[in-house]
DNA sequence: AAGTGCGCTTGACAGTGTCAAGGAAAACGG
DNA sequence: CCGTTTTCCTTGACACTGTCAAGCGCACTT
């Protein structure tokens, strides 16, 4: 009954912390969002099964330390993609857009986590904020390249966001290629290349 | 608003399924995705807690065929939101993704549920595929003056589509107005005025 | 009137998150 | 080197979840 995988050494002081993070994004990655548990993640980690509630408070303490970590990696993969092209306002969009949906893609699960958390409201959550700032600074940087004057640069954002976001959401549930061939991620950006460009 | 679902005594044959149902939207609307349980329905049905299993298949079912209500209305509120207006087609299409938006925020754990169903690969779900299909329809009767000739319709009704439901979901889980002043509706609705009409 | 199904109930089971209480062991102070 | 304290984790229980097997009751059939 006991899962193959057990983390053999025994925790050193501080890393449990860090085991458990490991274990739900590992969980998160095999099994799916129902796959995430707390009482799975003690056991991976080597612990007991309310060894976490000391770490994290809760589940969502646990869930808002796993997104955080999340978000940080979904940062570094936009700005990779993003840094790889040709320093070129639309190119970078583009890139930054085409990474994000890549994330989505290939991390279903933590990203069904990362912008689910209803539940974040327990801690403050300052790891998290931090990092989804983050992730949200790459994307506005991309993006002030079209804040037409007097405008607020929050509009152009909230459209390239909601775009991709939406994408790629629907495209996570089987929604898209329902009702018709699917749309490919290049058809989606047709629409962000009617941006004007603020010269 | 239908309608009473408090079934004081033992329910007519019928119609235990319909209560069933209805219990789930009341539940969903009152208490949120944590507070729709299989059990609760079933207390709030007036019948024993495993009595859900005998119309549904388990809770997968249950979702389903509160998704499937959730889609019809869903599709009514667009259509009514579509019909008031003026008969022209930038302003249909703006009226049907303001009624998707408000139906969204008017249901958040509704919404939630529809676009979430990772379950439903449970039954064959027909009900379910016949009112999405529906609500689907809407959207894409609206996109169709906006379809170039030579392009397939799915590439507008896709991009209409991720944008106003990215907006939606983004603004339920509070993502939006974290950074940046919220942008409104219409601020992303005049990304969609840049597109061009098929004359 | 007896037989036959269907609709629902009852009761159990393995899970889940959470909490209170206790223990082991490291760190500390003398 | 020993006693105390503090930190971290374990143990065990609780309420709650969905699911399943068995069985009861009542309507309908023959």
């Amino acid at each position: 009954m006991t899962t193959s995988l057990e983390i053999t050494h025994p925790p050193a002081h501080g890393d449990l912390r860090e085991g458990l993070i490991n274990a739900g994004l590992t969980l998160l990655a095999r099994d799916g969002t129902a796959g995430l548990t707390l009482r799975k993640c003690a056991a991976l980690a080597g612990v007991s099964h309310a060894a976490p509630a000391h770490h994290f408070q809760g589940l969502p303490g646990l869930l808002d330390a796993i997104a955080a970590r999340g978000y940080s990696r979904f940062a570094d993969a936009m700005e990779a993609q993003a840094s790889a092209g040709p320093n070129e306002p639309r190119a970078r969009l583009e890139a930054i857009c085409l990474a994000y949906f890549d994330f989505a893609r290939d991390n279903p699960a933590l990203y069904d986590l990362m912008f689910r958390q209803i539940w974040s409201l327990a801690g403050s959550g300052e790891e998290l904020r931090l990092a989804g700032a983050r992730a949200y600074a790459v994307l506005a940087e991309a993006s002030a390249p079209f804040v037409l004057p007097g405008t607020a640069p929050g509009v152009v954002e909230t459209q390239v966001w909601s775009l991709i976001h939406g994408y790629a959401t629907l495209t996570l549930v089987g929604k898209l290629g329902r009702n018709r061939p699917i749309a490919s991620v290049e058809d989606l950006l047709s629409l962000l290349r009617r941006l004007p460009l603020n010269l």
